[in-house]
DNA sequence: TTGATTTTGTGTTTTATAACACAAATGTAT
DNA sequence: ATACATTTGTGTTATAAAACACAAAATCAA
């Protein structure tokens, strides 16, 4: 179990704009009405249509915010990292979750609730001023992605994943693995694609010497090449 | 030229949330710096990558909002109707804008520095949890709309399109045609699929009874069949 | 009014990608 | 270690939708 100060040294060493939008009363209150929440692999933090009440810190680990569509086809529409926020959407526009979230390896989170949030920010500019701007740039983000996943092709779908997870997640030491392993049928709910299509478009990037692979380790070898493909389509 | 009266009557009849966030003093700010401007039908009214610097109120008309893709492939993102904001997301966001507006038919817009709006906000809970309550419902959207668009066939996004429209700006008198007159070409953009296609889909609800065209009206016949189609996909 | 341009409509061909089917490899639990 | 489930890999087939090509109609301009 971690304690409050590691708390407290991951988001401020992290600069993170929402704590540091805080004033040091209201930073009191949120400690101390701060849980965590350790969830397994694969564990879902929430799921959609539940009612969104509580805002959601990810300290350790990494999830995916995803939304389950026609059939069984699953698109991830975000990724997390430490120390980023989530759960807040659904709470502000007085809906129900309109997309899942789950644990892509063993995650801790702080939990705050909602409410409390709700009233700091009616008291706090700063703090009403950083959920605009993240709102502001999820909206970009989000906007852009649909360009992306109707418009291009499968190459360029995965390629387009494949820099969005190096910039999410970085590499290992070696500065060209990929820091994040993830299962073929991730990797196609990434990009709009089937399981079978992920396998063999990412084969085609090992034949054209894009990238590296060995289970689910992608070594990323020529980055500029993967931005090519991504940017015509 | 509309009177400074039209517009006070047109905004709080519309029990716009935003005008009735203000004080009477913000309200004033507002009125005296605010400007009208006039588009002509198909205006641009802003364009990718330029600088957002200003909040549009659309006052009267109709207007799309669209990102261009790969090739000349364009996706309309959103429609507006009188009293709606935009502008607002990529200045919050700090980056140039990522999508453009234009206007579908001549359009009266009511234009405020974004410079201003952000003073307020600092100073009024009311007006920042207004946009916080706007980004939200954008946002979950804006990822409802990727699955529509990535995972429903041809004829479930043109069926959801035409939902959408009658949604957005309604029937005229007859309770069954759309006020709204689009191109093919754009309620192909607005559905992801190529103009022919837009074409032959409308011609094939035309068949099984479900709408009736006439040009560019467009009447909705079985509202029930369309949303079966759109939630099938 | 006439000619030019844009929009709409339709048939045909091509292609990207899903769907299906199954084998091999890997992981997991007992 | 053994059986069982899941994930990965590969070939084949089916199909939705784009691309192309062109005619007819409607709109616009001079």
């Amino acid at each position: 179990m971690l304690k409050k100060s590691t708390l407290e040294r991951i988001i401020s060493e992290d600069l993170s704009d929402l704590w540091n939008a805080l004033r040091p009363e209201e930073k009191r209150i949120i400690t101390d009405n701060f849980k965590y929440e350790h969830y397994k692999k694969n564990q879902i933090i929430y799921a959609e249509n539940e009612t969104p009440e509580n805002l959601f810190c990810l300290i350790e680990g990494k999830v995916k915010m995803y939304k389950s569509g026609i059939g069984d086809r699953v698109q991830i529409l975000r990724l997390y990292r430490p120390v980023q926020y989530f759960g807040y959407r659904a709470y502000f526009a007085r809906e129900p979750y309109v997309s899942s979230v789950a644990a892509f390896e063993p995650s801790v989170l702080g939990v705050i609730p909602m409410k409390l949030v709700e009233e700091i920010i009616r008291n706090n500019n700063d703090l009403a001023m950083f959920f605009i701007h993240e709102l502001s740039r999820n909206l970009g983000g989000s906007d852009t992605k649909i360009i992306n996943l109707t418009q291009k092709h499968i190459r360029g779908r995965l390629a387009e994943s494949l820099l969005l997870l190096a910039d999410n997640y970085g590499y290992e030491d070696d500065e060209t693995t990929l820091k994040i392993y993830l299962s073929r049928e991730d990797l196609a709910n990434l990009s709009n694609m089937t399981t079978s299509n992920a396998i063999r478009t990412l084969m085609s990037f090992v034949t054209d010497k894009l990238i590296l692979v060995d289970g689910r380790k992608i070594k990323i070898i020529d980055e500029q090449g993967l931005r090519k493909i991504s940017k015509f389509g």
